[in-house]
DNA sequence: CTGTTAGCGCATTCAT
DNA sequence: ATGAATGCGCTAACAG
């Protein structure tokens, strides 16, 4: 397959290797019947220029990495996506990494990427940020996505998760909730934490005291969720409303609530992370805080752009950071809370 | 970054260059005093390999590329999973590409691939097999993924599709159904019409005819499994029991059915083809035929590991094909057919 | 065991 | 506009 190289092209086309690689790459002017000639002998050895050749000539690669800790979470196969568009346009291919959520993962698949020379990587990270600095100081390009470490300079896209967090808590205390939970995921993890900043803001800017007993930690999985549903449900005075940190725990979530017969939204209104196809078609449709996935992969790839090309000159760009609003959803599992629920329905009829 | 060679880490090490290869690549023993002493050298220096060099030395880059029509669809994540997990086992990275249903867009992606030098391909293919007749003559490793091309010699894992859909259909009969519809989506990818076919071959074993208005071709989108459902079950005689020969369709066909205010499974039953976390949690929980996604994947990758090692010598495995059985998960969307609960529900208050 | 050396395929001077 | 020569960082063959 690899088997024809510039050398094999010149020689058919009757013309220098020189001359085939400044058609290659419109470096100099190629007469026109040259061109045409060459283009005839690449197509006829169906010649595909080594790359690698190629890159360890320019010394760079085209490629860039990109590692998330399971593409199996349906939020990063849109990030991917948004991703590999922008990269595709620029002639950028992407190589792929799991890190499982585990740092020591993470650190293997880096290494195997330095090595493979891309020339950026794109990190939705597991590890502290420990990790990362000597990297950064180095000038390497890197643009972290969603998960954000803290305490060092950083380029850096996500959703403004803070915002999401307030947002979805408003729109609860605007239901008139006041008994409203919150089950976070790993608040190592950037996106968590803030959420439930977002949250603690709110109800303070309204309020209302968050209650121990009211705040769960997970660990982004459907169990999680699951028995913080269950535990919290089972409480002598239950939420009337949750907030479930991401789409795994308010999956898990769902599943608890029907489990105790639970009615949504009629007995407690349930809003969530992320927004898929499935979503609205739930019982009841969920009310989510969707992210703009796509976008922020597209947005992170193109800074990631922009540092390889600034390259040592250009500083500007280095600690850019991008926090894109998520969306809030309103669907069919948020309601006034049980005690309010006569009263609405009793303005509502008397036309409001 | 890339800014430490092999000769560097030679000369901090005290030591020539070639004693540094071959300490990394273990061709050679080395002393276990300059092995510490280079161990020690190539940390100080955070030194990496330069694959691109070594690549281009070798003529192996230790990179596959998998394109597929969507990583969106959930279908492919596991899939990737897979591949990745066995991939990283060895040593590979694999470059992921999208191909959006275009077949224009695959040819790109195929072309920078082996631009890239990549060892071999994983494809979900969209083109027809006209394409890649001249790869597979040319031996190229390569290893078809779930949509297999018809009409050439190939080596390709899926799951069996043909025997999946043959028995979602034998649980519908076995369940008293007869009219039993079939939403199929795009015939020209493999999957879809193996499904149809055991579908066929089902019902042909029953002496069922199978009703023209019963059979709708899809394009794998939810709209087209919402605007199948909405159709069929407006006939004046609706079928008792649907098949969804994929994930999204399944979840437009619930949509019009819930729209409908059709009773899943009381009036109608469906079985859908996926499993995901969703799935489950559904109203009501979906009978699906689960594919083997992680471990197609999986599969995948080592077929295609054994087609790059076998190089030039081994014959055997280049059109190696393996089908992986689906697995029937029954849940609460499939159950008798209208006319017949009242008897089953007779008999089993009789002492069933 | 260790050092020297010749390319892998290409981009890029520097000549012409 | 085109051809010859150099080296990117590494491996492998060979010489010591």
């Amino acid at each position: 397959m690899a088997k024809y190289t510039m050398r094999d092209v010149a020689r058919l086309a009757g013309v220098s290797i020189a001359t085939v690689s400044a058609y290659i790459n419109g470096t100099a002017g190629v007469s026109e019947r040259l061109t045409a000639k060459i283009a005839e002998a690449m197509a006829a050895l169906d010649y595909h220029p080594d790359q690698v050749a190629r890159s360890l000539k320019v010394g760079r690669t085209q490629v860039i990495g990109m590692v998330v800790p399971d593409v199996t979470n349906a939020f990063f196969p849109e990030v991917i996506r948004g991703v590999e568009d922008a990269a595709a346009v620029e002639g950028y291919s992407v190589i792929l990494c799991n890190s499982n959520e585990d740092a020591e993962q993470e650190k293997r698949h880096l290494s195997t990427l330095f090595s493979r020379r891309v020339d950026g990587v794109l990190l939705a990270c597991t590890d502290t940020a420990a990790a990362y600095g000597s990297l950064i100081q180095r000038r390497f390009p890197i643009v972290f996505l969603d998960r954000i470490p803290q305490g060092i300079p950083h380029a850096g896209v996500c959703t403004d998760n803070e915002g999401a967090g307030h947002v979805a808590t408003r729109h609860l205390i605007g239901l008139g909730h006041k008994r409203i939970a919150f089950v976070a995921g790993n608040l190592r993890h950037s996106p968590h934490a803030e959420r439930l900043n977002g949250f603690r803001k709110a109800m303070q800017e309204a309020n209302i005291a968050v209650r121990d007993e009211c705040l769960r930690m997970g660990d982004q999985s459907i169990e999680s969720g699951y028995k913080a549903g269950l535990e919290m449900m089972r409480l002598a005075v239950p939420p009337t409303a949750i907030i479930a940190s991401n789409n795994r725990m308010l999956l898990g979530l769902m599943r608890a609530v029907n489990e105790l017969k639970i009615r949504c939204p009629q007995q407690v209104s349930i809003v969530g992370f992320d927004d898929f196809a499935w979503t609205q078609h739930f019982t009841p449709p969920l009310t989510v805080i969707a992210q703009p996935a796509h976008e922020l992969g597209r947005k992170a790839m193109e800074m990631l752009l922009g540092q390889i090309r600034a390259g040592e000159g250009n500083e500007t760009k280095r600690f850019e950071n991008l926090r894109l609003a998520g969306e809030l959803r309103v669907r069919e599992s948020t309601a006034r809370p049980p005690a309010l629920q006569l009263v609405g329905k009793t303005r509502r009829k008397g036309g409001d």
